[in-house]
RNA sequence: GGCGGAGUAGCUCAGUUGGUUAGAGCAGCGGAAUCAUAAUCCGCGUGUCGGGGGUUCAAGUCCCUCCUCCGCUACCA
């Protein structure tokens, strides 16, 4: 027994996410997570939407709402399909909240008081027209290198020369069009993370257990050029975490917000503490999975992302962590993925290219979109979304290898005995047999989950399964029970527990599957199966059940030829 | 340009610190069985391990070089 922390990436509170986004950081934590839990372990699994920044208001301002208003609107959509995809969450927070607006103003203090924090004057573009400054992507114009005339402030698509927004020959707001633009000046505060780079490449450095793909993103940006740049933490916007220093005000900072990553990561924190109110709890409840001398020095924390959020967990937000002086939880273990494309491209929000979170649940279960993704999730590269390949897998490894098993087991057994675990003998060799390779199986798959070798605990549990159809295959009850009743009623009764012992093992891939399943066996006890042998005689004889409708009906082509055409661009 | 990842059977991918005839799933072909969602089980793969060079008794696995694809490159989150 022991305690783990899980902080899934922030979905952006922007529109709905696709499945790439799904499969890069919210579904392998709940994977992680549901796994843990199953194990008896305690665990606190923590995600929430990322709501500040200049997105947020532009969105709100499409729809005609407050930009708050938009944002509790669309934080009731995420949290419905979060949902909808039995994302396990202990809590699903938002950076809005009251609890992150104090804990992010409480960092900046104390940044601020422990030297972290200085002031600079830049350079920044105003926009008459929008009433804003503008970041540099949302200014256009043309490219001073190759002429490209909708080049952005942040760099031109054309020709991937990276720009500074005055370099732009006649710039103009992505947003309105107006040219009325202007440079003022305007104060921020920085992140001094070159002053903390000794600290954050020693804590990166004790890291020898971390994947490749994340720790040399970290150590890249700690040595490229000049190494750790100092961070601007505040933006003048008017949605965010006013900008205080702890419950002070910040002369010369008045109506300035922080900038969304700095508050963000902040907000895993304080999406905890939020948890703890809305349980009714005191402080401590958070706390003693946040603060290393409040209890959480016995806490293992684990972060999912896809990799385009490496280098603000393992610099930005160590350096706030480590910076503020204070005694917090970091993160032990980052797991990162890779991107995820579809057919051919890759995912797009703008473009409507891809299957999206709300449509993936209005055409099929949850569980069919989970067991996929997970088993095909882009771990060592990135990975590709094919109807073609969803629709064999799908249909091969959920509805023959797994759905089938349940369904032929149940059904012979009620036209043979009825609805009830028959009266049997003793197992055998051959039963003694199959559980010896169960155990071996399990305990690999156990190794696989522990270790989040996601792919490789989805190819594992397959072969589990598996071992399921090739017993049913030799033992061949329907013929042993012509001559043999009593040894095939024995075979059955194994059979029987292993649809049981499938339920508690796909639980993590496929959870509402899995509750089918235990309630079709009436399980009552549905703990892990540390003891094999024990957990394949979990049911008894006389124990009754019903025989499940069907897990899993198969994609047709026709289904295949509709989803690919309907999905091919522009999100309805 | 810089940094990183990838290039292994038709497809999706495994291949620890270099070592017996390079593996799995799917698809395909043949067979068995008929309890089951025509679902299962068994058998079948002569693949220049991206190209070339090198180190070694031995390289997919190390070194050099070239080619292709992808991501990141810091104020979009």
């Amino acid at each position: 027994m022991a305690r783990h922390l899980i902080t899934s990436a922030l979905p952006y509170i922007n529109g709905i996410k696709h499945l790439g986004n799904l499969v890069g950081s919210q579904l392998p934590a709940d994977l992680y997570a549901r796994y843990l839990r199953a194990r008896g372990h305690e665990v606190m699994f923590i995600c929430a939407t990322d709501e500040h920044g200049t997105p947020a208001e532009l969105a709100a301002a499409k729809t005609g709402e407050a930009v708050a208003d938009y944002c509790a609107r669309m934080h009731g959509v995420q949290t419905a399909l979060a949902d909808g995809f039995g994302l396990s969450f202990d809590h699903y927070g938002r950076s809005s909240s009251d609890r992150n607006r104090r804990l992010t103003q409480h960092f900046a203090g104390r940044l601020a008081d422990q030297g972290y924090i200085r002031e600079v004057v830049e350079k920044q573009i105003y926009s008459h027209a929008d009433g804003r400054f503008l970041p540099d992507r949302y200014i256009e114009g043309t490219c001073p290198n190759c002429g490209y005339d909708k080049a952005r402030g942040d760099q031109c698509e054309n020709c991937t020369k990276q720009l500074d927004p005055t370099d732009l020959i006649d710039p103009r707001s992505a947003i309105s069009g107006s040219t009325d633009l202007e440079v003022r000046e305007t104060k921020h505060l920085y992140l001094r993370q070159s002053a903390l780079k000794g600290d954050i490449a020693a804590w990166i450095d004790a890291k020898a257990d971390w994947p490749i793909l994340t720790t040399s993103i970290a150590r890249k940006w700690l040595n490229d050029g000049d190494g750790l740049q100092d961070r601007g933490i505040t933006r003048d916007l008017d949605w965010g975490v006013p900008v205080k220093r702890g419950d002070a005000d910040w002369p010369g900072m008045e109506g300035k917000v922080f900038y969304v990553w700095f508050d963000a990561p902040i907000e895993y924190i304080a999406a905890t503490a939020e948890w703890a109110d809305a349980e009714g709890l005191d402080d401590n409840a958070w706390r003693r999975w946040w603060r290393l001398d409040e209890g959480a020095e016995d806490v293992t924390y684990t972060q999912f992302m896809g990799k385009d959020n490496v280098p603000f967990h393992t610099l930005s937000f160590p350096a706030t962590l480590i910076g503020s002086g204070e005694p917090w939880k970091m993160v032990d273990y980052i797991k990162s993925f890779n991107y995820l494309n579809y057919q051919g491209g890759q995912f797009s929000t703008s473009q409507g290219r891809g299957v999206f979170m709300d449509h993936a649940l209005d055409i099929l279960p949850a569980d069919y979109w989970r067991w996929w993704l997970l088993s095909h999730a882009p771990e060592s590269g990135d990975s590709e979304f094919t109807w073609e390949n969803f629709q064999q897998s799908v249909n091969k490894d959920l509805a023959d290898v797994l759905g089938n098993f349940v369904s032929r087991i149940t059904k012979f057994c009620r036209s043979k005995f009825g609805e009830v675990v028959p009266e049997a003998s003793a197992y055998g060799p051959e039963e003694q047999a199959l559980i010896q390779a169960l155990t071996t199986r399990i305990r690999a798959y156990e190794g696989y989950m522990e270790a989040m070798e996601v792919r490789k605990a989805a190819s594992e549990l397959r072969a589990i399964w598996v071992l399921g159809n090739e017993y049913l295959q030799s033992a061949a009850p329907w013929t042993v029970f012509k001559t043999e009743p009593e040894r095939a009623a024995m075979q059955v009764r194994m059979g029987l527990n292993l649809v049981r012992l499938y339920a508690i093992l796909s639980a993590p891939f496929i959870p509402f599957a899995s509750r089918a399943m235990l309630e079709g066996m009436a399980v009552s006890d549905a703990s892990w199966p540390a003891d094999v042998p024990a957990a394949l005689s979990a049911l008894p004889a006389g124990h009754a059940f019903t025989v499940p409708e069907v897990l899993f009906a198969k994609i047709s082509d026709d289904d295949r030829v509709e989803w690919e055409q309907r999905f091919s661009g522009t999100r309805a």
